[in-house]
DNA sequence: GGAAGGTGCAACCTCTTGGTTGCGTTTCGT
DNA sequence: ACGAAACGCAACCAAGAGGTTGCACCTTCC
């Protein structure tokens, strides 16, 4: 649990979050877990260019990021979404949006007067 | 103008976007232009930790993904935010986690019949 | 029990990244 | 006109990222 609620999230943490979403590999695999539900490392690799073993790696980073989370079954490792760190990120440039919008405000009325 | 309206951002291009917030430096000044304003080289590397060349990089780095701005003016050149871009990468969150949300709640219908 | 499928682990390689230093060039101020 | 400020360019370096291959280990299925 690294954020929730309304506290805004901080640019130490933002950083590495983004990180892990700098990658198109990792935004597919990010794009095949949220429609396709849950998979397994070959059923993720299965329509990716690289090996399985590079995927595992990108699995990891998002996992790290706190992006994604895993749970064992049977001999398969099964990998699935987890949303709250999405809302993270999102939550963090929401904040730099605002920031400069009330920025642009603060000019507009300053040269107006 | 690489992205406009309300046309959905493909990982193709959200990716290198990502990448470009993914650095804590990076963040810290996109967070000066959008409190403190457009700012020149040496002013943002004023209070930054890292080499005036070390932040020029950074500038071209946000400047490639489109995040940034410059201009000349005298022989300083001054850098200011590049809001649109911003709106990208936000979207391009609100639309994973939207298509997520969607999948749990076909889940759940699907469960319960 | 034995073969096949799914992973984990480790070594290795190459290219990129973030950072530095050094120096030349343009522009401002006096 | 001349020193100082702001910047651009290039070389260089260490560390990390992304990828591969090879092999061992555990389940599953017949």
């Amino acid at each position: 649990m690294a954020a929730r609620g309304l506290r805004p999230v901080a640019t130490q943490e933002a950083a590495p979050l983004f990180a892990a979403l700098g990658d198109e590999t990792r935004l597919q695999l990010l794009a095949r877990l949220c429609s396709g539900g849950p998979l397994s490392i070959t059923g993720l690799s299965r329509t990716s260019a690289v090996s399985r073993q590079a995927i595992t790696k990108h699995l990891d980073v998002l996992s790290g990021a706190g992006l994604v989370r895993s749970r064992r079954h049977g001999r398969e490792r099964i990998w699935e979404l987890e949303p709250a760190r999405l809302d993270d990120a999102h939550q963090y440039l929401a904040g730099i949006s605002r920031q400069w919008d009330e920025a642009l405000g603060r000019l507009k009325s300053f040269v107006e007067r």
